[in-house]
DNA sequence: AATGAAACCGACCAACAGGTCGGATTACTA
DNA sequence: TAGTAATCCGACCTGTTGGTCGGTTTCATT
């Protein structure tokens, strides 16, 4: 057990690195060497650890790349409580952390299935897996809120979700480069103008109270 | 001006397929070879008309790219009618076209941008421009609604410009290998949805006749 | 101290990238 | 039809890519 200590300590290192620069880059676009290089690694300890640049990038998502999104996007809405209020602080957080990012190249993985769409299926596959999970945990939060009595009965699960992930993906994009703040605090309006029109009725009136 | 008749015609056959590859295979990963193959054309009728690789998709930016937006989601939506319908059919057709283009790899501008922020400078520029032009006539297009009486005096232009950028741009991203169809009809639910919150009040209403 | 496995090095390879260039074709003009 | 300019060809150059491999270092175990 102890002796892999090392072997993941550089394993990781070598994701952590990778993935800030295929984020950066582009993965066609950024060389093995361009990796090792910030790492003063040879190419013999990334072939010892890593069967190929492709295998590399797979376990980049699979140890890194889901667990970002899950801390980011997934865990903060799956609580019981109002969820559009919940959805609205998890994006609100998602996206202020972004402004904060000195150096934001829009949302990860938009930006990875643009890059793999029609030409690495294999990664494709994982990619589009993280995004069916963020859409379940969508639908699922927004069905508890029609249930809970924030949300109105009649509204349509999934395509509220579809229109979130939408918007989310998008707005992302557009904050980098021009006016990431401004564009934030727009957005976030909008939003909330949004979530207003599905919530219950009752929730805009007094009389909700129907214990 | 009849000379360079053969000129232009070869020059707009690279541009063609040269954007068909670039969207389909991505820029750096699209070889100036693999536009040649296909065109059956060789490396010095290339560089006889263009300067680099980077010249010639500055041209093809200029040349198609601008022309594109501009008829799919620029004019559509200059008219004078009821903008929030303007915007409602815009978007109907683009992603129409979108579902039935057998290749789909996602809205062109988006990917584009992904692949060069930070990396291009130059070419960033113009796909900055691009977007800029697009949401000035959606903010227009939205004053316009609201002086019409369309919309309600209260929103923000800007705000609603941004959202429904950030949503086209999304929805695009995630109408590529998932269920473009459904999520294109679910989108555009919501949407609606999100147009009649925004609404003048008077529109839902049988009294808004202020003649 | 000896040993053997795990971890790492770095020279090397074939394929391919963008770009050059001297020459061959083609097409217009006189 | 001769000549000249526009267009195109394709061998070649230099640098980079993902990947290989024989060898060296590191380190726990005996």
């Amino acid at each position: 057990m102890e002796k892999n200590l090392k072997r993941m300590a550089t394993m990781q290192r070598m994701q952590v690195t990778g993935l800030n620069l295929f984020y950066k880059k582009g993965y066609y676009n950024t060389s093995v060497d361009d990796i090792l290089k910030e790492l003063s690694l040879s190419k013999g300890a990334f072939y010892y650890h890593f069967d190929s640049k492709e295998d590399f990038f797979v376990q980049i998502i699979e140890q890194l790349v889901v667990r970002k999104v899950y801390s980011m996007l997934i865990e903060p809405i799956e609580g019981h409580e109002n969820t559009l209020e919940l959805i609205t602080n998890c994006f609100e957080d998602a996206l202020e952390t972004a402004v904060h990012n000195e150096l934001d190249y829009g949302f990860l993985l938009n930006n990875f299935i643009n890059e793999f769409n029609g030409r690495n299926p294999e990664i494709m596959k994982h990619l589009n897996e993280i995004l069916r999970i963020w859409e379940v945990t969508l639908v699922s939060a927004i069905q508890r809120g029609k249930f809970n009595g924030h949300i109105d009965r009649h509204v349509d699960a999934e395509g509220v979700a579809v229109y979130l992930m939408s918007s989310f993906i998008g707005i992302r994009t557009l904050m980098v480069e021009t006016a990431p703040s401004a564009r934030k605090y727009r957005f976030m309006s909008q939003l909330r103008q949004y979530f207003k029109s599905i919530e219950s009725r009752a929730e805009n009136q007094p009389n909700d109270t129907i214990y």
